[in-house]
DNA sequence: TGTTATT
């Protein structure tokens, strides 16, 4: 025992003897630990979690137990943050993940130290992970990149144990993977390392590289489909009372603050109800906040429109929630009698309705999709619908956002179910102050178009 | 100038 070589340094002199309650069995003998003074371990080595250790025992006392079963390369007792005190358990990380497994299987419950009541506890550390904490998802990768592919690019992080591109019935990438690694150790480097880092020949944007979904993510996205699918058909006849842009974020609040109370355990019904009631609250958004009786000089044109004050505030959306419902007019947010929105035609149905009879639709027939530039930073797909409601039935309303900081890239889409109401909307909205900027709204450029204008 | 996908 007091010659233990290489790195592993001898246990000091006098302290504890160590042993079994049950046998002591030539502990300590075993190993010749010739190599660095730094050990390396192993790509896929576990770290252990040691419980019921004796409290009068430091990392030296324990390290000639442990080395029975291979090359220690981190062995931490576990200390109150506050106190120091001694908490009875500690980290044990072998060079070699064999020798974790068979530390395991030797020890675990099998013996106990002197002094303690139960069993020693020796097993993987929680933060191991069991299975979902070593398994990553992959985005943005080219559409031609196969597992080998992913593979080059993930391999020197650790070991691969699964690697899969996702693909169409078709055979043809979807641009994402999972690949799943040995260790949480490993796929947090990778993470580290990769996530952003670079962009594939043919992504859009660069390199994603995230833990995967649990089963109950995975869950509760497809819930969030389906609620999604159900809100666009069948949208629910809400009472439009005074809601705007303030009361919906408390609404969309509290489905959050549902969703996030989820804790395990928690059915799939209530899971479904805060979906639902997340589709609610944006259902909510669409009530109307324009002066319906608003009748605006048609002729005029919003070059006309010098030194509007700002109409909306750049902090928030104070001026967009209608303040006094169903009064035309007064406190709108065309509160300067020059509003550019059309008197809506009695008989007509619900344009709320129609707005959402067919949001799922990306874009409708030629001539009745407008890209809107100049948006207002504060703009979501909410503000985009209300703003374009007033001219016909909007199919869609999508304002671009960049994906890394959640940020309106200030232009957007929207489009209506005939011509007519396009070109209504452009003639009423193009140069439209809003703040300190104008609108910019014009037919969407077709696909294969090829003018910058 | 319609985006990013979850076995």
């Amino acid at each position: 025992m007091a010659a233990a070589p290489g790195g592993s340094a001898p246990p000091a002199g006098p302290g504890p003897r160590l042993g079994f309650s049950t046998a002591d069995s030539g502990v300590g003998m075993s190993g010749l630990n010739p190599g660095p003074a730094v050990p390396m371990k192993d790509h896929d080595a576990i770290k252990l979690f040691v419980g019921q250790i004796p409290r009068g025992l430091d990392e030296q006392d324990l390290k000639p137990l442990f080395e029975e079963f291979g090359r220690i390369y981190e062995l931490t007792v576990l200390k109150d943050r506050l106190t120091g005190l001694h908490k009875g358990c500690a980290f044990l990380t072998y060079c070699a993940r064999d020798s974790a497994l068979k530390a395991q299987s030797a020890l675990h419950e099998q013996k106990t130290l002197p002094g303690m009541n139960r069993p020693i506890q020796v097993k993987p550390a929680a933060s191991e992970g069991r299975g979902e904490d070593r398994k990553l998802f992959v985005g943005m990768l080219g559409k031609q990149q196969g597992e080998e592919d992913v593979r080059r690019l993930f391999q020197p992080f650790g070991h691969i144990e699964e690697c899969t591109v996702l693909r169409s019935p078709d055979g043809t990438s979807k641009g994402c993977a999972f690949v799943k690694f040995g260790s949480q150790g490993e796929a947090q480097a990778a993470i580290q390392s990769l996530h952003g880092s670079r962009t594939m020949a043919g992504a859009s944007s660069s390199l994603v590289v995230k833990l995967a979904d649990t089963d109950r993510e995975r869950a509760l996205r497809r819930m969030q489909q389906m609620a999604g699918q159900l809100g666009a058909l069948q949208p629910a006849p809400l009472p439009l009372g005074a809601c705007g842009a303030y009361t919906t974020a408390i609404l969309q609040h509290q489905a959050a603050l549902l969703a996030a109370a989820q804790g395990p355990g928690l059915g799939p019904v209530a899971a479904v109800a805060a979906q639902m009631q997340h589709v609610a609250a944006f259902s909510l958004i669409a009530a109307p906040l324009l002066p319906a009786a608003a009748n605006s000089p048609q002729g005029g044109g919003p070059s006309t429109l010098p030194g509007l004050p700002a109409p909306i505030g750049v902090n928030g959306f104070g001026p967009l929630t209608p303040q006094t419902n169903g009064q035309p007019g007064s406190d709108s947010l065309y509160n300067n009698g020059l509003s550019p929105y059309p008197a809506q035609s009695p008989g007509v149905a619900d344009p709320l309705q129609q707005a959402y009879a067919g949001m799922h639709h990306y874009a409708g027939p030629e001539g009745c999709n407008l890209f809107i530039y100049h948006l207002p930073q504060e703009f979501g797909d909410a503000e985009l619908i209300q703003t374009f409601l007033p001219f016909g039935a909007v199919v869609s309303a999508k304002v671009f956002v960049d994906r890394a900081t959640n940020q309106s890239k200030c232009f957007g889409f929207v489009s209506f179910d005939n011509p007519t109401s396009a070109q209504t909307a452009i003639q009423a909205m193009n140069g439209f102050q809003i703040g300190m900027k104008r609108l910019k709204v014009q037919l969407k450029r077709p696909k294969d178009a090829n003018r910058p204008y």
